[in-house]
DNA sequence: ATGTAC
């Protein structure tokens, strides 16, 4: 097989791959792939170098991984995970990614295809009017400094005091939707003013709200599904991937700077400037780690206010509260984090950078409604073909430090797609093939095109396969919000 | 990802 690598990849069994330490002076630990055969050999040469570099960082721990939607990224490969040891690891920026907390969230109803279909485009509009979407836009919540500085603290929980939400939602949030050690002491007067006026919007690029439908045929798994609330019979429920928009990204750049100082000082040398990191123990380490759970916290809050907006939404087009509605949280997991966690082994300073956390079974960070099936997982697909629904394994929680894949990735770069595809004819081919689009920008739509991904059923099918997570659902859209 | 520019 050819691989765009000159490296030599060692098959471990049919969905696992390893990189041994032979292969790049200064690896501390091997480079693990999940992939099966055909996902590896479309691969990009970035995801073999980038995912090589982050195993010569300083504490990794037992390998460094590529999930099966990976690709090029800023340092690591989106779809990064690496776990280092606290006491002697560093932490890094680029092992985060610019949109801190960037995440997934799913909400269920009782509505099913044929309630929502007749009022499928005033229920558009109407959610088009409620999340705000696009670069740089504006959110309906106002904040003063005091206000946003609680919400870098508790994250969702400060949303769900000021009667956004349902206190019941905050046990189905990663972390109850707010991470400890954040500290606002070390965010920039920049960060806060790029981010004070954002809470409850949705964002570009990748990020959108869509409406979508379970069919029977779309449930693998009846008995997790039915621990979600998830029945089938074409039943529509509420997907919504966004971050910490403008504010995540400043924290960011702001402690990239920091870094590339910090390096020097602590006589850290790195194969590509944006590995940038500093012992965790340092006062950097600190300082960014106590920043980026701010930015965190105040994406678990975004996405708060954006369930509370749609819940709105449907309430205007449906005449009936949300509650009647069954609009439940069924979950909401971080994708681009930093986060130190328990394991068999001890505990980690686990990266994940376009991954998912997915603990298995059992787990005590679980609520008691999903600890016997495992942690729910959303992985996003392209808006044109769909996205599913995993639980968490206790295979993940011994290989992949209860990690798992994120969504489709990217196979072509945003500007060949938009050479490749037009916006507006991607709306009507939509709109033919059944989805409703709203999006603000056409060229932004045009990068979203579903040819510019992977196919997600693909990529799902390896972690399924590798065990590292279990497929429930698949879940098909029929209205998406793009920024 | 991002007031898409240090």
């Amino acid at each position: 097989m050819k691989l765009n690598t000159d490296m030599q990849v060692v098959k471990i069994n049919d969905y696992l791959w390893e990189i041994p330490p032979s292969e790049k002076p200064g690896m501390l630990v091997p480079a693990r792939i999940y992939a099966s055969a055909a996902i590896l050999g479309a691969m990009d040469r970035g995801v073999f170098d980038q995912v090589t570099n982050v195993a010569c960082l300083p504490g990794i721990h037992r390998y460094a991984l590529c999930m099966p939607d990976g690709h090029w990224g800023y340092g690591f490969p989106i779809g990064g995970v690496a776990a280092f040891n606290p006491e002697d690891g560093v932490i890094s920026p680029g092992g985060v990614g610019y949109d801190i907390n960037c995440g997934m969230r799913l909400i269920r109803t009782d509505l099913s295809l044929s309630e929502v279909q007749p009022k499928l485009e005033l229920l558009m509009t109407e959610l088009f009017r409620r999340v705000p979407a696009g670069v740089g836009s504006r959110g309906f919540v106002n904040l003063s400094r005091r206000d946003f500085r609680d919400v870098m603290r508790q994250g969702a929980g400060w949303c769900i005091a000021k009667g956004y939400g349902w206190e019941e939602d905050l046990e189905r949030i990663e972390e109850r939707g707010c991470l400890d050690g954040a500290d606002p002491t070390h965010v920039t007067d920049y960060a806060v003013e790029r981010g004070i006026n954002q809470l409850g919007t949705l964002g570009s690029g990748n990020h959108y709200l869509e409406i979508q439908v379970l069919s029977d045929k779309g449930i693998y798994d009846r008995a997790t599904a039915a621990a979600m609330g998830l029945t089938g019979r074409d039943q529509v429920v509420v997907m919504v991937h966004c971050g910490s928009r403008g504010f995540g990204h400043q924290v960011a750049s702001d402690y990239l700077k920091v870094f590339e100082k910090a390096m020097r000082r602590y006589g850290i040398s790195v194969k590509d400037q944006q590995l940038a990191c500093a012992p965790f123990r340092s006062p950097e380490g600190q300082d960014y780690f106590g920043a980026m759970n701010c930015a965190a916290n105040t994406a678990f809050a975004n996405r708060q206010v954006i369930t509370h907006q749609i819940r709105e939404a449907f309430e205007t087009v449906f005449g009936e509260s949300a509650r009647r509605l069954g609009m439940q949280l069924i979950y909401d997991v971080a994708h681009n984090i930093a986060k130190v966690e328990r394991y068999r082994d001890g505990e980690w300073l686990v990266h994940r950078k376009g991954a998912t956390r997915a603990f298995g079974p059992g787990s005590p960070e679980l609520p008691a409604c999903y600890r016997g099936i495992g942690q729910p997982v959303i992985c996003g697909g392209s808006m044109e073909t769909g996205s599913y629904l995993l639980v968490g394994t206790d295979r993940a929680m011994q290989e992949t430090f209860g990690s798992t894949m994120h969504g489709s990735g990217r196979t072509m770069s945003r500007a060949q797609a938009k050479r490749t595809v037009r916006g507006e004819q991607l709306m009507r081919d939509m709109k033919q093939h059944g989805i409703l689009v709203k999006a603000v920008s056409m060229s932004g739509l045009a990068e979203e095109a579903g040819l510019a991904y992977k196919n997600i059923s693909d990529v799902v099918g390896t972690v399924d396969h590798a065990g590292i997570t279990k497929k429930v659902a698949e879940l098909k859209p029929i209205g998406n919000i793009k920024g």
